[in-house]
RNA sequence: GCGGCUAUAGUUCAGUGGCAGAACGCCGCUCUGUGGCAGCGGAUGUCGUGGGUUCGAAACCCACUAGCCGCCCCA
Protein backbone atom coordinates (compact mmCIF):
# COMPACT_ATOMS: atom_id res chain seq x y z
CA UNK A 1 0.00 0.00 0.00
CA UNK A 2 1.00 3.39 -1.11
CA UNK A 3 1.94 5.84 2.18
CA UNK A 4 -0.23 8.54 2.54
CA UNK A 5 1.41 11.68 2.88
CA UNK A 6 0.06 15.24 3.33
CA UNK A 7 -1.68 16.13 -0.01
CA UNK A 8 0.19 18.63 -2.42
CA UNK A 9 0.70 22.31 -1.39
CA UNK A 10 -0.31 21.35 2.02
CA UNK A 11 2.26 20.72 5.12
CA UNK A 12 2.44 19.86 8.57
CA UNK A 13 3.88 21.97 11.38
CA UNK A 14 5.84 20.66 14.06
CA UNK A 15 7.60 21.58 17.55
CA UNK A 16 9.81 23.29 17.45
CA UNK A 17 7.95 25.56 14.92
CA UNK A 18 5.10 25.46 16.46
CA UNK A 19 6.56 27.63 18.95
CA UNK A 20 7.18 30.07 16.47
CA UNK A 21 3.46 30.12 15.32
CA UNK A 22 2.49 30.58 18.67
CA UNK A 23 4.93 33.10 19.55
CA UNK A 24 3.66 35.32 16.19
CA UNK A 25 -0.32 34.66 16.90
CA UNK A 26 0.74 36.02 20.81
CA UNK A 27 1.92 39.04 19.65
CA UNK A 28 -0.92 39.40 17.12
CA UNK A 29 -3.70 39.31 19.53
CA UNK A 30 -1.66 41.27 22.00
CA UNK A 31 -0.94 44.26 19.64
CA UNK A 32 -4.25 43.82 17.90
CA UNK A 33 -6.51 44.12 21.91
CA UNK A 34 -4.29 47.29 22.47
CA UNK A 35 -5.73 48.93 19.34
CA UNK A 36 -9.52 47.81 20.05
CA UNK A 37 -9.66 44.60 17.84
CA UNK A 38 -11.79 41.44 18.99
CA UNK A 39 -11.83 37.81 17.28
CA UNK A 40 -13.98 36.45 14.78
CA UNK A 41 -13.78 33.23 13.68
CA UNK A 42 -15.83 32.70 10.53
CA UNK A 43 -16.41 29.29 9.00
CA UNK A 44 -14.00 27.53 7.07
CA UNK A 45 -16.16 26.80 4.05
CA UNK A 46 -18.87 29.71 2.58
CA UNK A 47 -21.76 29.71 -0.02
CA UNK A 48 -19.77 29.48 -3.64
CA UNK A 49 -22.01 32.84 -4.38
CA UNK A 50 -20.23 34.97 -1.27
CA UNK A 51 -16.58 34.89 -3.34
CA UNK A 52 -18.08 34.83 -6.37
CA UNK A 53 -19.76 38.31 -5.49
CA UNK A 54 -17.35 39.64 -3.01
CA UNK A 55 -13.76 38.57 -4.32
CA UNK A 56 -15.07 39.48 -8.20
CA UNK A 57 -15.92 36.44 -10.91
CA UNK A 58 -13.01 37.68 -12.89
CA UNK A 59 -10.05 37.45 -10.76
CA UNK A 60 -8.34 34.58 -10.73
CA UNK A 61 -8.97 33.83 -7.62
CA UNK A 62 -12.31 32.86 -8.40
CA UNK A 63 -11.93 32.00 -11.72
CA UNK A 64 -9.44 29.13 -11.01
CA UNK A 65 -8.13 28.98 -8.07
CA UNK A 66 -11.10 27.35 -5.26
CA UNK A 67 -11.65 24.51 -3.99
CA UNK A 68 -15.36 24.24 -4.76
CA UNK A 69 -17.83 21.47 -4.93
CA UNK A 70 -21.36 20.36 -4.45
CA UNK A 71 -23.12 19.63 -1.11
CA UNK A 72 -23.74 16.27 -1.12
CA UNK A 73 -26.79 15.90 1.10
CA UNK A 74 -28.82 18.29 -0.86
CA UNK A 75 -26.81 17.40 -4.53
CA UNK A 76 -29.45 15.38 -6.34
CA UNK A 77 -32.20 18.07 -4.99
CA UNK A 78 -32.97 21.14 -7.17
CA UNK A 79 -31.54 23.20 -4.28
CA UNK A 80 -28.11 21.52 -4.56
CA UNK A 81 -26.00 24.09 -2.69
CA UNK A 82 -22.50 24.76 -4.40
CA UNK A 83 -19.55 25.44 -1.20
CA UNK A 84 -16.47 26.57 -1.40
CA UNK A 85 -13.56 26.51 0.58
CA UNK A 86 -12.60 29.96 1.80
CA UNK A 87 -10.16 31.65 -0.11
CA UNK A 88 -9.49 35.07 1.78
CA UNK A 89 -11.83 36.13 4.81
CA UNK A 90 -13.35 39.42 4.26
CA UNK A 91 -16.13 38.13 2.62
CA UNK A 92 -16.76 36.21 5.31
CA UNK A 93 -16.43 38.81 7.89
CA UNK A 94 -18.29 40.89 5.75
CA UNK A 95 -21.19 38.44 5.13
CA UNK A 96 -21.07 37.81 9.40
CA UNK A 97 -21.03 41.70 9.73
CA UNK A 98 -24.78 41.87 7.73
CA UNK A 99 -26.04 38.52 8.96
CA UNK A 100 -25.56 39.62 13.07
CA UNK A 101 -26.70 43.04 11.94
CA UNK A 102 -23.37 44.75 13.52
CA UNK A 103 -24.49 47.76 12.11
CA UNK A 104 -27.72 48.42 14.31
CA UNK A 105 -24.82 48.55 17.00
CA UNK A 106 -24.08 51.73 15.41
CA UNK A 107 -20.52 50.67 16.68
CA UNK A 108 -17.36 50.71 14.50
CA UNK A 109 -16.56 47.35 14.39
CA UNK A 110 -12.88 46.55 14.55
CA UNK A 111 -12.53 42.27 14.00
CA UNK A 112 -9.38 40.17 13.52
CA UNK A 113 -9.22 36.60 12.72
CA UNK A 114 -6.45 33.95 12.57
CA UNK A 115 -7.17 30.83 10.21
CA UNK A 116 -6.20 28.71 7.41
CA UNK A 117 -7.48 29.86 4.04
CA UNK A 118 -7.64 27.83 0.80
CA UNK A 119 -5.79 28.29 -2.87
CA UNK A 120 -5.58 25.73 -5.59
CA UNK A 121 -1.98 27.31 -7.09
CA UNK A 122 0.75 26.03 -7.91
CA UNK A 123 3.22 25.46 -4.44
CA UNK A 124 6.10 27.19 -4.36
CA UNK A 125 8.16 28.19 -1.44
CA UNK A 126 5.68 30.74 0.83
CA UNK A 127 3.09 29.57 -1.22
CA UNK A 128 0.87 26.92 0.12
CA UNK A 129 -2.46 25.47 -0.63
CA UNK A 130 -3.83 25.81 2.71
CA UNK A 131 -1.98 28.99 4.29
CA UNK A 132 -2.85 31.00 7.30
CA UNK A 133 -3.55 34.96 7.23
CA UNK A 134 -3.97 36.92 10.29
CA UNK A 135 -5.93 39.62 9.63
CA UNK A 136 -8.17 42.16 10.88
CA UNK A 137 -11.32 44.74 9.37
CA UNK A 138 -12.41 48.16 10.60
CA UNK A 139 -15.81 48.61 9.57
CA UNK A 140 -19.48 50.26 9.99
CA UNK A 141 -22.14 52.81 9.37
CA UNK A 142 -20.61 56.08 7.85
CA UNK A 143 -21.54 57.82 10.81
CA UNK A 144 -19.66 55.51 13.13
CA UNK A 145 -16.34 57.11 10.97
CA UNK A 146 -15.66 53.82 9.41
CA UNK A 147 -15.21 55.86 6.46
CA UNK A 148 -12.37 58.35 7.92
CA UNK A 149 -8.68 58.25 6.73
CA UNK A 150 -7.78 58.10 10.50
CA UNK A 151 -8.81 54.66 10.34
CA UNK A 152 -6.82 53.71 7.26
CA UNK A 153 -3.59 55.54 9.43
CA UNK A 154 -4.33 53.50 12.19
CA UNK A 155 -4.64 50.24 10.98
CA UNK A 156 -0.89 50.91 9.09
CA UNK A 157 0.38 52.20 12.62
CA UNK A 158 -0.77 49.30 13.60
CA UNK A 159 0.60 47.18 11.53
CA UNK A 160 4.24 48.63 11.52
CA UNK A 161 3.93 48.11 15.29
CA UNK A 162 3.19 44.68 14.85
CA UNK A 163 5.90 44.15 12.21
CA UNK A 164 8.61 45.75 14.69
CA UNK A 165 7.77 44.41 18.15
CA UNK A 166 8.13 40.90 16.10
CA UNK A 167 11.14 42.06 15.23
CA UNK A 168 10.87 41.61 11.51
CA UNK A 169 13.77 44.04 9.68
CA UNK A 170 14.06 45.93 6.65
CA UNK A 171 9.95 45.82 6.32
CA UNK A 172 8.65 48.44 3.55
CA UNK A 173 5.33 50.03 3.20
CA UNK A 174 4.12 50.85 -0.14
CA UNK A 175 0.60 52.52 -0.27
CA UNK A 176 -1.51 53.95 -3.41
CA UNK A 177 -4.87 55.67 -3.94
CA UNK A 178 -7.12 53.46 -6.24
CA UNK A 179 -10.35 55.93 -6.05
CA UNK A 180 -13.85 55.43 -5.03
CA UNK A 181 -16.09 53.14 -6.82
CA UNK A 182 -16.90 55.68 -9.05
CA UNK A 183 -13.88 56.84 -9.82
CA UNK A 184 -12.18 53.70 -10.61
CA UNK A 185 -14.47 52.59 -13.56
CA UNK A 186 -13.61 55.98 -14.88
CA UNK A 187 -9.68 55.22 -14.55
CA UNK A 188 -10.31 51.87 -15.94
CA UNK A 189 -12.09 52.80 -19.22
CA UNK A 190 -9.30 55.59 -19.85
CA UNK A 191 -6.60 52.60 -19.50
CA UNK A 192 -8.68 50.66 -21.84
CA UNK A 193 -8.64 52.90 -24.25
CA UNK A 194 -5.22 54.05 -23.70
CA UNK A 195 -4.38 50.36 -24.00
CA UNK A 196 -6.17 49.41 -27.43
CA UNK A 197 -4.10 51.52 -29.97
CA UNK A 198 -0.64 49.77 -28.19
CA UNK A 199 -2.11 46.68 -27.09
CA UNK A 200 -0.26 44.47 -30.16
CA UNK A 201 3.05 46.02 -29.12
CA UNK A 202 3.07 44.08 -25.72
CA UNK A 203 3.58 40.90 -23.93
CA UNK A 204 1.62 37.60 -24.35
CA UNK A 205 0.60 38.01 -20.92
CA UNK A 206 -0.07 41.95 -21.00
CA UNK A 207 -2.25 41.68 -24.02
CA UNK A 208 -4.08 39.33 -21.92
CA UNK A 209 -4.53 41.60 -18.83
CA UNK A 210 -5.39 44.74 -21.60
CA UNK A 211 -8.44 42.42 -21.54
CA UNK A 212 -9.00 40.99 -18.44
CA UNK A 213 -7.42 43.19 -15.60
CA UNK A 214 -6.18 46.26 -17.16
CA UNK A 215 -5.10 47.31 -13.33
CA UNK A 216 -2.95 44.71 -13.38
CA UNK A 217 -0.65 45.62 -16.96
CA UNK A 218 0.47 48.43 -14.53
CA UNK A 219 2.32 46.72 -11.86
CA UNK A 220 3.69 44.19 -14.83
CA UNK A 221 7.56 43.02 -14.37
CA UNK A 222 7.71 43.35 -18.57
CA UNK A 223 11.10 45.36 -19.12
CA UNK A 224 9.73 45.40 -23.09
CA UNK A 225 6.65 47.14 -22.34
CA UNK A 226 7.87 49.89 -19.30
CA UNK A 227 7.84 52.78 -21.75
CA UNK A 228 4.07 52.03 -22.89
CA UNK A 229 3.35 51.44 -19.42
CA UNK A 230 5.03 54.79 -18.16
CA UNK A 231 2.72 56.51 -21.01
CA UNK A 232 -0.18 55.46 -19.36
CA UNK A 233 -2.92 57.46 -17.44
CA UNK A 234 -2.36 57.82 -13.68
CA UNK A 235 -5.20 56.94 -11.87
CA UNK A 236 -3.79 60.22 -9.55
CA UNK A 237 -5.56 62.18 -11.80
CA UNK A 238 -8.81 60.30 -12.29
CA UNK A 239 -9.41 60.28 -7.90
CA UNK A 240 -12.24 62.98 -7.09
CA UNK A 241 -11.74 65.75 -4.67
CA UNK A 242 -13.10 63.51 -1.98
CA UNK A 243 -10.48 60.67 -2.41
CA UNK A 244 -7.86 62.72 -3.25
CA UNK A 245 -8.53 64.54 0.12
CA UNK A 246 -8.72 61.32 1.94
CA UNK A 247 -5.61 59.68 0.52
CA UNK A 248 -3.77 63.46 1.90
CA UNK A 249 -5.05 62.99 5.13
CA UNK A 250 -4.20 59.38 5.42
CA UNK A 251 -0.33 60.22 4.38
CA UNK A 252 -0.52 63.26 6.64
CA UNK A 253 -1.60 60.93 9.80
CA UNK A 254 1.07 58.46 8.84
CA UNK A 255 3.42 61.75 8.69
CA UNK A 256 2.27 62.45 12.24
CA UNK A 257 3.12 58.84 13.94
CA UNK A 258 6.25 58.27 12.03
CA UNK A 259 5.35 55.61 9.60
CA UNK A 260 7.24 55.46 6.54
CA UNK A 261 5.98 54.47 3.45
CA UNK A 262 6.41 55.31 -0.36
CA UNK A 263 3.50 55.77 -2.43
CA UNK A 264 3.51 53.23 -5.62
CA UNK A 265 0.83 54.81 -8.10
CA UNK A 266 0.99 50.90 -9.85
CA UNK A 267 0.28 49.45 -6.69
CA UNK A 268 -3.26 48.12 -7.45
CA UNK A 269 -4.85 45.36 -5.43
CA UNK A 270 -6.34 41.98 -7.45
CA UNK A 271 -9.62 41.50 -5.78
CA UNK A 272 -12.52 43.64 -6.93
CA UNK A 273 -13.63 45.06 -3.81
CA UNK A 274 -10.82 47.74 -2.87
CA UNK A 275 -11.64 51.58 -2.92
CA UNK A 276 -9.64 54.15 -2.25
CA UNK A 277 -6.47 53.31 -0.10
CA UNK A 278 -4.49 50.40 -1.19
CA UNK A 279 -1.00 49.12 0.63
CA UNK A 280 1.17 46.13 0.72
CA UNK A 281 4.75 45.40 3.55
CA UNK A 282 7.17 43.65 1.69
CA UNK A 283 10.27 42.58 3.29
CA UNK A 284 14.14 43.03 1.28
CA UNK A 285 15.66 39.84 -0.81
CA UNK A 286 17.25 37.44 1.15
CA UNK A 287 14.00 37.35 3.80
CA UNK A 288 13.67 34.25 2.48
CA UNK A 289 10.46 34.48 0.47
CA UNK A 290 12.12 34.50 -2.77
CA UNK A 291 10.14 36.33 -5.21
CA UNK A 292 7.14 36.02 -3.22
CA UNK A 293 8.11 38.97 -1.41
CA UNK A 294 4.98 40.78 0.25
CA UNK A 295 4.39 39.65 3.79
CA UNK A 296 1.04 41.58 3.61
CA UNK A 297 -1.17 43.18 1.26
CA UNK A 298 -4.79 45.00 1.74
CA UNK A 299 -7.06 48.54 1.85
CA UNK A 300 -10.45 50.13 1.90
CA UNK A 301 -13.64 48.48 0.44
CA UNK A 302 -16.11 50.81 0.94
CA UNK A 303 -18.57 48.84 -1.53
CA UNK A 304 -18.40 45.47 -0.31
CA UNK A 305 -21.14 45.35 2.18
CA UNK A 306 -23.74 46.69 -0.12
CA UNK A 307 -22.10 44.03 -3.01
CA UNK A 308 -23.18 41.13 -0.66
CA UNK A 309 -26.48 42.51 0.16
CA UNK A 310 -25.52 44.73 2.90
CA UNK A 311 -26.13 48.09 4.68
CA UNK A 312 -23.50 51.44 3.55
CA UNK A 313 -20.51 49.96 5.79
CA UNK A 314 -17.05 51.19 4.66
CA UNK A 315 -14.55 49.52 5.76
CA UNK A 316 -10.45 48.96 5.54
CA UNK A 317 -8.67 45.54 6.11
CA UNK A 318 -5.46 43.41 5.96
CA UNK A 319 -4.30 40.12 5.84
CA UNK A 320 -0.89 39.24 6.85
CA UNK A 321 0.35 35.67 4.95
CA UNK A 322 1.07 33.91 8.54
CA UNK A 323 3.30 31.03 6.31
CA UNK A 324 5.46 33.91 4.85
CA UNK A 325 6.21 35.77 8.27
CA UNK A 326 6.81 32.96 9.82
CA UNK A 327 9.63 31.86 6.99
CA UNK A 328 10.93 35.73 7.16
CA UNK A 329 11.40 35.24 11.41
CA UNK A 330 13.40 32.25 10.37
CA UNK A 331 15.55 33.74 7.99
CA UNK A 332 16.19 36.87 10.07
CA UNK A 333 16.64 34.45 12.87
CA UNK A 334 14.99 36.95 14.86
CA UNK A 335 13.93 34.05 17.27
CA UNK A 336 17.52 32.52 17.86
CA UNK A 337 17.04 32.12 21.52
CA UNK A 338 15.86 28.09 21.97
CA UNK A 339 13.32 27.55 24.23
CA UNK A 340 14.44 25.03 26.95
CA UNK A 341 12.62 23.47 29.62
CA UNK A 342 13.00 24.94 33.47
CA UNK A 343 14.31 20.94 35.08
CA UNK A 344 15.17 17.70 33.59
CA UNK A 345 14.32 15.32 36.66
CA UNK A 346 16.62 12.30 36.69
CA UNK A 347 15.92 9.30 38.48
CA UNK A 348 18.93 6.89 39.79
CA UNK A 349 17.21 3.61 39.77
CA UNK A 350 14.03 2.89 38.47
CA UNK A 351 12.77 2.13 41.93
CA UNK A 352 13.17 6.17 42.29
CA UNK A 353 10.83 6.56 39.34
CA UNK A 354 7.91 7.12 41.57
CA UNK A 355 9.56 9.82 43.71
CA UNK A 356 10.56 11.83 40.87
CA UNK A 357 7.58 11.90 39.24
CA UNK A 358 6.00 13.37 42.41
CA UNK A 359 8.62 16.00 42.54
CA UNK A 360 7.90 16.93 38.90
CA UNK A 361 3.85 16.79 39.66
CA UNK A 362 5.02 19.82 42.58
CA UNK A 363 7.59 21.41 40.27
CA UNK A 364 4.58 21.76 37.68
CA UNK A 365 1.97 22.97 40.32
CA UNK A 366 4.47 25.08 40.84
CA UNK A 367 4.41 26.86 36.96
CA UNK A 368 7.51 25.55 36.12
CA UNK A 369 8.16 23.48 32.78
CA UNK A 370 9.26 20.06 33.70
CA UNK A 371 10.60 16.60 31.88
CA UNK A 372 11.44 13.57 33.97
CA UNK A 373 13.75 10.92 32.74
CA UNK A 374 13.59 7.12 34.13
CA UNK A 375 15.63 5.44 36.32
CA UNK A 376 16.84 2.45 34.24
CA UNK A 377 18.92 5.68 32.11
CA UNK A 378 23.00 5.64 33.41
CA UNK A 379 23.70 9.20 35.01
CA UNK A 380 25.69 9.91 31.72
CA UNK A 381 22.29 9.27 29.91
CA UNK A 382 20.36 11.65 31.40
CA UNK A 383 22.64 14.29 31.75
CA UNK A 384 22.76 13.61 27.74
CA UNK A 385 18.72 13.75 27.54
CA UNK A 386 18.48 16.69 30.27
CA UNK A 387 21.32 18.87 28.63
CA UNK A 388 18.70 18.98 25.30
CA UNK A 389 16.02 19.76 27.27
CA UNK A 390 16.72 21.45 30.09
CA UNK A 391 18.58 24.41 31.96
CA UNK A 392 18.89 22.30 34.96
CA UNK A 393 18.93 19.03 35.64
CA UNK A 394 17.69 17.50 39.78
CA UNK A 395 19.16 13.96 40.65
CA UNK A 396 16.80 11.96 42.88
CA UNK A 397 18.58 9.63 44.56
CA UNK A 398 18.88 7.43 47.42
CA UNK A 399 20.41 9.86 48.96
CA UNK A 400 18.32 13.11 48.09
CA UNK A 401 14.86 11.51 48.97
CA UNK A 402 16.00 10.49 52.33
CA UNK A 403 18.15 13.61 52.84
CA UNK A 404 15.17 15.75 51.06
CA UNK A 405 18.10 17.96 49.80
CA UNK A 406 18.61 17.86 46.33
CA UNK A 407 21.42 17.93 43.71
CA UNK A 408 20.95 20.52 41.06
CA UNK A 409 23.28 20.86 37.96
CA UNK A 410 23.03 23.67 36.17
CA UNK A 411 24.16 23.14 32.45
CA UNK A 412 24.79 26.64 31.35
CA UNK A 413 27.02 27.68 34.64
CA UNK A 414 28.19 23.94 34.79
CA UNK A 415 27.83 24.17 38.86
CA UNK A 416 26.12 21.97 41.06
CA UNK A 417 24.13 22.85 43.98
CA UNK A 418 22.20 21.51 47.20
CA UNK A 419 18.80 22.73 47.27
CA UNK A 420 16.38 21.64 50.07
CA UNK A 421 12.66 20.85 48.71
CA UNK A 422 11.10 23.68 50.24
CA UNK A 423 13.20 25.90 48.03
CA UNK A 424 13.79 23.65 44.62
CA UNK A 425 10.58 25.66 42.92
CA UNK A 426 12.40 28.82 43.87
CA UNK A 427 15.53 28.06 42.83
CA UNK A 428 14.57 26.71 39.61
CA UNK A 429 13.02 29.88 38.60
CA UNK A 430 15.93 31.94 39.04
C1' G B 1 -2.16 26.87 -15.46
C1' C B 2 3.11 27.60 -18.21
C1' G B 3 8.70 26.93 -18.36
C1' G B 4 12.98 25.02 -15.75
C1' C B 5 15.90 22.39 -11.79
C1' U B 6 15.80 18.52 -8.28
C1' A B 7 14.43 13.73 -5.55
C1' U B 8 20.01 8.52 -2.25
C1' A B 9 20.19 7.08 5.82
C1' G B 10 16.86 11.22 10.82
C1' U B 11 19.71 15.70 8.41
C1' U B 12 23.22 17.73 4.75
C1' C B 13 25.08 15.52 0.69
C1' A B 14 28.86 12.28 -2.49
C1' G B 15 28.26 8.42 -5.76
C1' U B 16 28.21 8.93 -14.92
C1' G B 17 26.51 1.33 -15.90
C1' G B 18 29.55 -3.48 -11.91
C1' C B 19 28.84 -5.28 -3.60
C1' A B 20 24.69 1.33 -0.99
C1' G B 21 28.62 5.57 0.82
C1' A B 22 30.64 10.04 3.99
C1' A B 23 29.86 13.66 7.67
C1' C B 24 26.75 15.10 11.49
C1' G B 25 23.03 13.00 14.40
C1' C B 26 21.13 8.33 16.76
C1' C B 27 21.88 3.57 19.73
C1' G B 28 25.26 0.32 22.55
C1' C B 29 29.90 -0.78 25.16
C1' U B 30 34.48 0.91 27.68
C1' C B 31 31.31 3.53 32.06
C1' U B 32 24.80 2.07 37.30
C1' G B 33 26.34 8.93 41.47
C1' U B 34 28.72 13.40 37.73
C1' G B 35 27.79 13.84 31.02
C1' G B 36 29.75 16.81 26.95
C1' C B 37 36.10 14.43 25.20
C1' A B 38 38.12 9.85 23.50
C1' G B 39 38.23 4.66 21.78
C1' C B 40 35.50 0.50 19.95
C1' G B 41 31.03 -1.45 17.95
C1' G B 42 25.94 -1.00 15.72
C1' A B 43 21.44 0.34 12.98
C1' U B 44 20.60 3.43 9.41
C1' G B 45 17.75 2.87 3.25
C1' U B 46 11.71 -0.12 -1.21
C1' C B 47 18.31 5.11 -3.89
C1' G B 48 10.40 9.36 -4.60
C1' U B 49 6.69 5.78 -7.43
C1' G B 50 5.76 2.83 -11.78
C1' G B 51 7.52 1.14 -16.30
C1' G B 52 11.51 0.59 -20.08
C1' U B 53 16.80 -0.17 -22.05
C1' U B 54 20.79 -3.60 -20.34
C1' C B 55 24.09 -9.72 -18.73
C1' G B 56 23.80 -5.90 -14.94
C1' A B 57 20.45 0.59 -13.33
C1' A B 58 20.84 4.83 -7.65
C1' A B 59 23.07 6.23 -12.48
C1' C B 60 20.49 5.97 -19.13
C1' C B 61 15.11 6.65 -21.29
C1' C B 62 9.63 7.47 -20.46
C1' A B 63 5.51 8.51 -17.36
C1' C B 64 3.71 9.89 -12.72
C1' U B 65 4.18 12.15 -7.86
C1' A B 66 6.39 15.74 -4.79
C1' G B 67 9.66 19.84 -3.57
C1' C B 68 12.18 24.07 -5.23
C1' C B 69 13.21 28.33 -8.92
C1' G B 70 11.04 31.68 -12.48
C1' C B 71 6.22 33.20 -14.67
C1' C B 72 0.96 33.90 -13.75
C1' C B 73 -1.43 35.41 -9.44
C1' C B 74 -1.45 36.64 -4.51
C1' A B 75 -0.65 36.73 1.49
Amino acid sequence: MATLKAVRGTRDLLPPETGLWNYVEATARAVFARYGFGEIRTPIFEDTALFARGVGEETDIVSKEMYTWQDRTRADSDSAQSLTLRPENTAGVVRAYIEHKLADTGMLQKLFYIGPQFRRERPQRGRYRQFWQIGAEVLGPAWSGADSALRDAEVLEMLSTFLNELGVKGWKLEVNSVGSSTDRPKYIAALREALAPVRDKMSADNQRRAETNPLRVLDSKDAGDQEIIDGLPKIADFLDDASKEHFGQVLAALDACGVAYTVNPRLVRGLDYYTRTTFEFTVPDGSGLGTQNALLGGGRYDGLSELLGGPKAPGIGFAIGEDRLILTLQAQEAMAKEQKLDAFVAPMGVERNAAALALAQELRRAGLSVEVGDGSFRLKKSFEAADKLARRMVIVGEDEVSSGILTVKDFSAGDQTKVPRAELASFLRA
